[in-house]
DNA sequence: GTCCGGCTCGAACGGTCGTGCTTTTATTGG
DNA sequence: CCAATAAAAGCACGACCGTTCGAGCCGGAC
């Protein structure tokens, strides 16, 4: 890797740390040069512009996210076990495990940030990169569907929107109200809509 | 209503259309002075600061939603019709009902703006504001147990946790994903929630 | 008719925004 | 070790940010 790119990476992961806070819109060249000690012009060149580099950190969410959230998950057996994984890692990534990004979930965040915004190349990749988490989770129930642990008819589609609306209920109430039973509620919720698909 | 005020109430309402698209940071008192066809210090002079702009729009918020959602609800009979009724035009808020916002549900969209932001008079004002929202939720299921139509060992602060997320999931996938089974799938998990707690 | 207080305006402020340039400094391959 | 190339810096730009200030406009009270 040249040095061009591991400072694009450094950057990067700045950008995803503040994004996660102030949103995609809140960042900007100037406060992540001086986060980073270097020249607003430097930093810039490495993007061309600033939805260049929105676009970049979604990636730089995106590969960290499958590697400390999705990849784990996947390595337990399917059905059940994997589809827990999932879900507790995910909570943890919106929460505060020591993978999680300091701002909570970026993706909750930037979905609101973007949801009526005028189609572009920053809302294009918003879209996909959530999609392609619901898809994922989709995968993952079907697999449980295969193994005989959840109904044949269980709509996995269906199921994918509960545990997203689950995950989005937590990072409401553990970080804007800081309610320390969101945790629990959230797993009551998990188990009740589990118990809806196992066969 | 003097002059004043007049003229205040309609910035705020433009300003509340705004927000819901662009957030209560994305809105700036020049691009609010343009929409008004009034200077820039004219329309500044009313609200002291941005701030004090911000607070005022959130304020403005909550009269209309509690117009437009929680009043109509309460005329419907205690228990399930009127959670039902709070439920419906809770989903008509953030979707596309003719008292909706441009930008959808302002609620959601704060409070993801917010979470993380340092404490202020507008977080704290947030936070009250979507604990206001949760109380009315747990008051209509409490009724509903006073009814006898719920179990009375249901827990209503858990209920309203579940039926907001319920409800932000609803906003992710109708506004963000543009996904038209949005509302069929948030009604039935409304309707699992409510088999849950009833009598 | 004149004064007053609420309302609005225009101009200006220091700052920061994203984005071009040109120049200087590092890094790398032969 | 040197030349080619990549990376970073420096500087400037026009636009817009929130905010301040002083001047004018206006309807209503005296």
């Amino acid at each position: 890797m040249g040095k061009g790119e591991e400072t694009r990476e450094a950057v990067l992961t700045e950008a995803l740390a503040q994004s996660s806070q102030l949103g995609l819109r809140g960042i900007t060249i100037g406060g992540l040069a001086d986060s980073m000690g270097m020249s607003k012009s430097g930093l810039f060149s490495h993007f061309g512009s600033k939805e260049g580099l929105q676009t970049a950190v979604l990636d730089h969410a995106a590969d960290h996210f499958t590697r400390v959230v999705i990849r784990p998950a996947l390595k337990e057996p399917r059905g059940e076990p994997r589809l827990r994984a999932l879900f507790e890692r995910w909570l943890g990534w919106g929460g505060y495990a020591e993978y999680a990004l300091p701002g909570g979930c970026i993706f909750s965040a930037v979905a609101s940030e973007f949801d009526d915004a005028p189609d572009g190349p920053v809302r294009t990749k918003v879209v996909q990169t959530e999609r392609d988490l619901l898809d994922t989770v989709e995968t993952i129930v079907r697999g449980g569907i295969t193994e005989g642990q959840f109904r044949p008819d269980a709509d996995a589609a269906a199921f994918a929107q509960d545990l997203l609306a689950i995950v989005l209920g937590y990072n409401f109430t553990t970080r804007l109200l800081r309610d320390d039973s969101s945790t629990a509620r959230a797993t009551a919720a998990f188990d009740r809509l589990l118990d809806h698909i196992r066969a």
